[in-house]
DNA sequence: AGCGCATGTTTCGCATAGTGAAACAAAGGC
DNA sequence: GCCTTTGTTTCACTATGCGAAACATGCGCT
């Protein structure tokens, strides 16, 4: 299947937007400069690829936006979401947040944020560690220990503020006791200033497989507010599981 | 390219939502059974599907959202909207569309909803015809007058609505009125009860690469908010376009 | 239960699609 | 104008991917 990974390769580098020709692509994706250009050339064909008469160079093409808009929005998890997030982002006015697991990290899927002031929204499609988001870490919580131990790296944790968690045991210590609470807290671990809840979306079998959190400036967020704010998600989650079809009762059904 | 084509096909396929089978994807995209079965297990082991261990079906996996999602809001015409977007949502509290040529249709890359009462939105990765929306119509009006046509399906075009426009001659007729004034207009033309204003977003080379539009209930979008609006938005599409560094001066300059 | 159909998985020998190296053509940059 | 870089094409080779058909597995039906 030499091909499909090339062309897959192709893409994946076309994806941050920028144009790039076909010796770069040939780097980048070590194919040999033909195979590059065969592939393009095909791509190209079927929309999924423009190339920019002048520059000769390849950017994504309308076909493939086509692709993935529809993948992203036909999503039925965001489609079943979207009401419940924007009923919290109505009740708290913080910026809500949708994500999945996504090869060890947490893929944001969508955002709703804050209208007005400070923002501190993620990009969707953006990717951020498991261990120091509260998306991420409700996710870690209602997986087995062992299993949430291989998602993470070896060794310590990136430390991405100073108050981030970069090692195992504290961070087992931790998810046990989200577990029990039924939702996760991330206290300015990801970004500074910023603090976040969430809770896991639970599939048929108790699986987390998604999580939905609220995110906010350290100075709103107060350990009352984020109480609150938790035990609303734990109720919002097992509505998203509901919709899917996923089950009936949400956080506290592991526990 | 045989495998290219047909994963490509196969990941299509899949865009909805709807988890599948070896056999329907087979039969869905041509390709024999065993090739489809090939191509998933390489597309499995990336991580771009996903197969259900339970009923054996295939859907969208968490890379494939990841690229796509990357791919949707890393795209530079979204990243740069989004702020005169959501002046212009904040504005006029209407629903507000950004789109783009796909394909002889208008691929909706971003929308703005109204926060509360009657929701109007297509979906963002949804396709709608060029001849019955405003933005479609943006599109057509700046665009050579044959080049326009050759955009179109042949003969008669799809009665959406009573006052879809449906032959050529008229449809001409409006885009040169169109182009005089900077935007275009539909006039519950797609979808019944629904009005809607745009503009094109010109690049360099004055071609008009992207749409901005405004859309609301025949009754609040008046004859004289039209205007109003459509003033608005000629601004706002030749801000949009010189966010990109497109050019500086927005719908007037071809007329 | 038991049959049968539909679907997923595997094997196999063959032909072609795809391979990289290298030659060739354009296109800037100094 | 030359020289470097990048895009495009050619070519002979072989591994890659091909479809048919056999095999396995599960599910519904009577």
């Amino acid at each position: 299947m030499a091909v499909l990974g090339k062309a897959l390769a192709i893409v994946e580098s076309l994806v941050d937007g920028a144009t790039l020709g076909v010796s770069e692509l040939s780097d980048r994706t070590g194919a040999s400069k033909a195979s590059v250009f065969r592939i393009l050339a095909t791509l190209e064909r079927r929309g999924y690829v423009a190339k920019d008469p002048v520059s000769r160079k390849y950017r994504p093409g309308p076909r493939l936006l086509a692709v993935a808009c529809g993948l992203v929005s036909g999503h039925d998890l965001v489609q079943g979401a979207r009401p419940v997030l924007a009923a919290l982002h109505a009740e708290f006015d913080e910026t809500v947040n949708l994500g999945i697991l996504s090869e060890g990290q947490v893929l944001y899927l969508d955002i709703l944020e804050r209208s007005h002031g400070l923002r501190m929204a993620a990009r969707v499609g953006s990717r951020h560690p498991l261990h120091s988001t509260a998306l991420g870490k409700a996710i870690l919580a209602w997986l087995p220990a062992d299993e949430a131990r291989r998602l993470l790296p070896e060794g310590r944790f990136e430390r991405r503020t100073p108050r981030s968690v970069t090692a195992w045991p504290s961070l087992e210590r931790q998810l046990a006791a989200f577990r029990k609470q039924g939702y996760a807290v991330d206290d300015e671990e990801n970004e500074a200033g910023v603090r976040c809840v969430g809770a896991p979306i639970l599939d048929v079998r108790g699986r987390p497989v998604a999580t939905v959190s609220v995110a906010g400036p350290a100075s709103r967020l107060r350990d009352a507010t984020i109480r609150r704010i938790g035990r609303r998600l734990v109720d919002a989650a097992s509505e998203i599981a509901e919709r899917m079809g996923y089950r009936g009762r949400g956080g506290a059904s592991v526990s």
